[in-house]
DNA sequence: TCGAGAGCTGTAACAGTGTTATCACGACGA
DNA sequence: TCGTCGTGATAACACTGTTACAGCTCTCGA
């Protein structure tokens, strides 16, 4: 029957992008080669190239499911009455995010594997990871608690003050004279001050 | 003479560089091989490997010139009796540096050729890139313009923020629904606002 | 002035990468 | 049962960083 082709196709194709996800987890993205994917999964090259188009198809979907998870993560905390702690829970969850998956991270932000170029659509697909932030600051608005701006504009300002610290944190991983994690918390709290109505 | 030869060999060694920074900035990271690198320069393969030991010791070079050339562009705007000016000048001048060179930019920051690691030392010395920052916070506090915090502490919030702005920047370039330089703008401004006395 | 030695340099080979061509095997339709 | 087709595994290709080898030049001593 073409459906148990289709789904057997689709298992192996789960099973490339499982093992393509432990290897970067566990070995960084220089041990993402097409053959170890491969290998991992128990299938040959040509796999990767007849279900994904090549190596960049399979890190394409490494890069959506990182921005999925990313977005259930920042979402785990909830909505409560009190918006401005909804959000600090917020920004707490991305910073945890960026630390239990740091090769995920490099891979969606900074460009860990070489010369793979995330597409329109899937860069899209990212920056919607902005929305869910954005209700959660114009909640803020609509309380009082914030100056009442765009709220995808005060979204994208937000972010870019996570992102800088967690980039420049994984960076720079100890052994520098700066407390990482003192300057998240503060940095998000000084943006949220002046963001403040 | 022996001092003509050590000068013959930092000229190789000065075209080297030079050539991968040209490289760099015309087709970018993935053209940056060890024999594009030589030809450009002139020279063979094995220079890379005498005199930098490797690829790895000419990227670890523009990594280093990288800082240094932003390091002077932040100088650039220089020092007047209004310190918060100054330092919108010195946000304006990190823009500037991380638009115009975009491809080291992202040596410098987002591990743009792969395989490579700064130095601990390397990073070290990007990382005194905050001295000069921490210095111009510093006097907008003993001015009573700023609330008075760890100097080097603040400069690693504003920093972070001007880097997460470029890096969510150059990673989504055009196209987007985002106004970067609005944001990078008001979320300079917004953290300023939120060290204000 | 000549010869021997040493050090640098360019060429070519090696191990690895992503990708592609070839060929064999299996499943379907007549 | 036979022919055709399509899928998939193996092997080759072009490229990468790196290294081994051989030849050249250059210096130093007799």
């Amino acid at each position: 029957m073409s459906r148990t082709t289709v789904t057997t196709l689709d298992e192996v194709g789960q099973a490339l992008v499982q093992a393509a996800s432990d290897l970067l987890a566990t070995d960084g993205a220089a041990a993402l080669t097409v053959r170890a994917i491969a290998t991992a999964a128990g299938a040959s090259t040509m796999n990767v190239y007849s279900r994904f188009g090549g190596k960049d198809g399979v890190v394409e979907q490494l890069y959506l499911q990182g921005f999925e998870l990313l977005a259930t993560e920042m979402r785990s905390g909830g909505i409560t009455a009190d918006p401005l702690a909804d959000l600090q829970r917020c920004g707490q969850a991305y910073r945890r995010f960026a630390l239990q998956h740091s090769t995920l991270y490099a891979v969606m932000f900074s460009r860990a594997v070489p010369d793979y170029e995330p597409t329109a659509k899937a860069k899209a697909f990212g920056l919607r990871t902005l929305d869910d932030l954005a209700d959660r600051l114009q909640r803020a608005m609509d309380a009082g608690l914030l100056r009442p701006i765009d709220a995808d504009h005060a979204a994208a300002i937000v972010w870019s003050t996570c992102h800088g610290v967690m980039s420049l944190e994984l960076a720079h991983p100890e052994g520098t004279p700066v407390d990482w994690e003192r300057v998240f918390a503060d940095a998000t709290a000084t943006v949220m001050k002046g963001l403040a109505a």
